[in-house]
DNA sequence: GCCTGAATGTGACTTTGTCACCGACAGCGG
DNA sequence: CCGCTGTCGGTGACAAAGTCACATTCAGGC
């Protein structure tokens, strides 16, 4: 809403290339937000009445049992826009879950008419907005994938290699659970028995890697193999 | 392609209302296709060239894992569009699953090319696609929620009923499975359970509801309860 | 040092999934 | 009518995952 208004515009994914129109919309109509960390953003039951797009931080889109068990559907950030936000603008329909902001986030909310008129007269942000649509719907699909199909322990391999770059994790068991869709417990044994093998190394709210080798060994165990 | 072209039109969910020029335009690109049962209409990693649409019959939408376990994503008919094609389409990705014919289908093929036209040109034919959309997603991320939150016997119950309006469902122990992404011989260990509980009968191929009441009340269980 | 709440560890038991068979049945060709 | 063959369904044994009910452990405040 200041001099570098739009400069939030070239950090959104395919957003460099719009149409001078289009950004000129978009810079008009669209709201910048700053949220801190467990700010809840949406919820199930909620309507849709803007599309988000997170320009910086991250938040976690997530389904939640009666049971308290949650599955995390996906994560949002760097750019990216949320794919139930846009299924709920464009189908009109109730969100189904609910987003969690994980990090300090910068957000951008357009309202649902600018949103709709963009869809209708740019070409550029209609293939932005559906190119991030497709990613995520592949996105929920493997997650849907892994907890029908695959077994615990390749999946927490897998999740360590893929949330550790730097060879440490700091989070608690309680979240790893909810990023698989299982149970805590079931994952501390898991942890633990990583441990006992010398996989990795267990300290209060942290798991560091030690034996990167092997759980990519592990991990790669029903991923298709020999791949094709 | 013949006198009554364009009748699927206004069998399409929302074709009824599309602009004349939209009509004209669809019913001059789309090709009409008759599909027998078993037929694969797509599989993982094909690519996605046109736009689908089931005017009657039924496709079933499914993942496969290495194991040869499956999980039915959504079944697609009665002049409704196919999400995993949509979303291939406007992201321009892969296909992540199989279609395969369930039974005698009448479809409908619009090419790439006049689909981006349609949804740039037309604003009835782009909310037609989009309420699509949003429905199928909702129904993949109950498929999701079952899978990982709900009790086998609960989901068996619900299946039973939706699937069994006559009061009998005449299908393999396989192909429940399937639906439920569980395996056949879990399956089949909980309807003979139900049998022995009076709750179904058990032929050959079929399965007849026998205590309504009780399977409603199996199915509520887990469901939210009391709801909300 | 003591309290408190969050994070983690564990045992016992249930539900699901997997593996390896077996038997039952339908349709078919002889 | 007989026997073959492929699909369908049944079962036991055992492994993996989820549930329940607590016991520990630890970091910070007071």
């Amino acid at each position: 809403m200041t001099g570098s208004t739009d400069s939030w515009i070239d950090r959104l994914q395919g957003g460099a290339t719009l149409e001078p129109a289009a950004r000129a919309e978009l810079a008009a109509q669209a709201r910048s937000m700053r949220l801190e960390p467990g700010t809840c953003v949406f919820s199930p039951g909620d309507v849709c009445s803007s599309w988000l797009v997170v320009v910086s931080g991250s938040i976690r889109v997530q389904m939640i049992a009666d049971t308290g068990r949650e599955v995390v559907l996906y994560r949002v950030g760097n750019g990216e826009s949320c794919l139930l936000t846009t299924a709920c603008l464009l189908g009109e329909e109730l969100y189904s879950a609910e987003g969690i902001v994980e990090t300090e986030t910068w957000g951008i909310a357009v309202p649902m008419p600018a949103f709709r008129k963009l869809i209708g007269t740019s070409d550029r942000f209609r293939s932005l907005v559906f190119s991030g649509l497709g990613r995520r719907i592949t996105d929920i699909l493997t997650t849907l994938e892994e907890v029908a199909f695959h077994r615990l322990d390749a999946r927490l391999a897998r999740l360590l290699l893929r949330r550790a770059p730097g060879g440490a994790l700091d989070t608690t068991h309680q979240d790893i659970a909810a990023d698989l869709g299982s149970a805590r417990e079931v994952v501390s044994r898991q942890l633990k028995t990583f441990e006992r093998q010398g996989l990795v190394a267990l300290e209060r709210g942290r798991v560091v890697l030690a034996d990167r080798a092997a759980l990519e060994r592990l991990a790669s165990l029903g991923t298709g193999g020999t791949a094709k």
